[in-house]
DNA sequence: CATACAATCCCGGTATACAATGGCGCTCCA
DNA sequence: TGGAGCGCCATTGTATACCGGGATTGTATG
């Protein structure tokens, strides 16, 4: 009833409707790339249909994450959620549950969960995270690529290249997360993968959060080229300082100094703050 | 038979007694040394604290997996771990879940959870990734200690020799965890500190799991000791090629030429299994 | 004696009911 | 008109009931 999804983008003060219409909308689509980072190896497409187990809605709302449709700070209510993928709130639950223990949203005792919203010094801490494990994760994998997945890389690339010049900035999005995603998943060290797979997605919502509003997209032409030249190259090092540099300049576009910069105050102020130390 | 809530004495036959009691025997006690790594700054005593809530369930077990109590393979039914903290399967099931999502147990689709026990190739990726960073955040600490921290990590350094001297092994490996739960607390980069007090624990499993038979303790005389002169010393590089040395060197202790699988019955007997691949 | 089949029971999956808490708006008073 | 107190409601926390799957064990038969 009411409130017109979101008309009003700063105040979150949307009902569940918003949220629950969001994904109602959005049912399996798994729009065009699923596959190409998302393995989806549990097949068991669920019978039925409109049912989703946990896991469908923890895929489904890192999606929505990364593809930057659920803004930070975004309440996730545990019936709204339910109704939306048409399971009770347990299963909720769980996802949630999981969501937050991966730094996607979070809990407070007696509150909505939320999409997480870091603070700016939480957000320097993924960045300098992330270009220590990416660093490795493509320092390890130099020189080994297969066949496959050079090929892979490169159509990813040039996916987000042509998509940038078409002027779809999500559809960029989605590739050149896919280009990073396919270096996590295909790191030898699995462990390091699936830290690096959660650093990309804590690193869209800061990304969401923290981009000037006057910055139409945060491409960074032919960076992914260039890193997938030194893959190939064969210079483990090399490899590895191009990535960190890659995810300096992507820091470096951030507004990371107005903490109440124009978009987040919603979310920052409204209600929706960090979690990190402020129950400390 | 409708067990009674958690009217707490009544015991039930079931096998998992072991768990349960374990578990009961040990409820809040906080043990020894818990105010060392665990600031347990959660504080807000989710007012009437009475019963266990999932947080403290999930620190149990953590404690329990890292002081080796609870060894790898070990059931987790819901039930039976309900019924030791005097609470229903739903915030069971929440701790499990988020134990899960930090790989402290293994939940496969209509299976009771057991704590995880990684396979050899696992067990090298979690080393890889803890050199990597733990070195980091040895490496961003280096110089710049305070002097509680200093002195601090120097009581924990002495304590775990002081407890590998008169034999306690329990209490030098709480020792020893203690240090670099320090280490990882105290990390600038906060985020960096929770992934490795993730690994540290990851790491304790593979060691109960890997640990020679023969092997009376995995101590490493004067390693703590001489990490923490570069600490102070103040060369970030050496500090961290310290730490990874220190880690090389219990990973070259464990025997991780096990051909997986087939043994752990020979190996572990009766109580715990790896469930690797075995049960694949 | 071994193997295959079947029944039983343990246990997790999901949904639902009930309790409690916190937010938010409303009202009342200065 | 503004502030403070209060009460309702939205939403989460917890427990329980029911269902279904899977493993184990017992039995029958080749």
């Amino acid at each position: 009833m009411t409130t017109p999804v979101y008309s009003g983008q700063m105040r979150f003060k949307l009902s569940i409707q918003a949220v629950a219409g969001f994904f109602e909308a959005w049912p399996r689509r798994t729009a065009s790339m699923s596959g190409s980072w998302q393995q989806e190896r549990h097949g068991n497409d669920i019978s039925s249909g409109s049912r989703a187990s946990d896991e469908q809605i923890v895929e489904q709302v890192r999606r929505a994450v990364l593809t930057q449709r659920l803004p930070p700070g975004t309440r996730l209510p545990e019936v709204a959620l339910g109704e939306a993928f048409g399971v009770s709130r347990s299963v909720v639950r769980k996802a949630l549950t999981r969501l937050v223990a991966n730094h996607v949203a979070v809990q407070r005792p007696n509150q909505v969960a939320r999409i997480a919203s870091p603070d700016v010094d939480e957000t320097r801490e993924i960045f300098s995270a992330r270009r220590l494990i990416e660093g490795e994760v493509v320092a390890l994998m130099t020189g080994s690529l297969t066949q496959a997945l050079r090929q892979r890389l490169a159509a990813l690339a040039e996916a987000e290249k042509a998509a940038f010049a078409e002027g779809d900035e999500e559809r960029r999005i989605e590739a050149s997360l896919a280009f990073h995603h396919c270096l996590a998943e295909h790191s030898s060290n699995r462990t390091l993968g699936a830290m690096l797979g959660d650093l990309i997605l804590r690193t869209s919502i800061v990304i969401a959060l923290y981009k000037p509003a006057d910055l139409a997209s945060c491409y960074l032409e032919g960076d992914h080229d260039d890193l997938l030249a030194q893959l190939v190259a064969g210079q483990p090092d090399a490899a590895r300082a191009r990535v960190q540099t890659h995810l300096n300049s992507l820091e470096a576009l951030l507004d990371l100094r107005t903490p109440t910069g124009a978009i987040d105050l919603g979310a920052l102020f409204g209600r929706g703050h960090s979690q990190s130390q402020a129950d400390a």
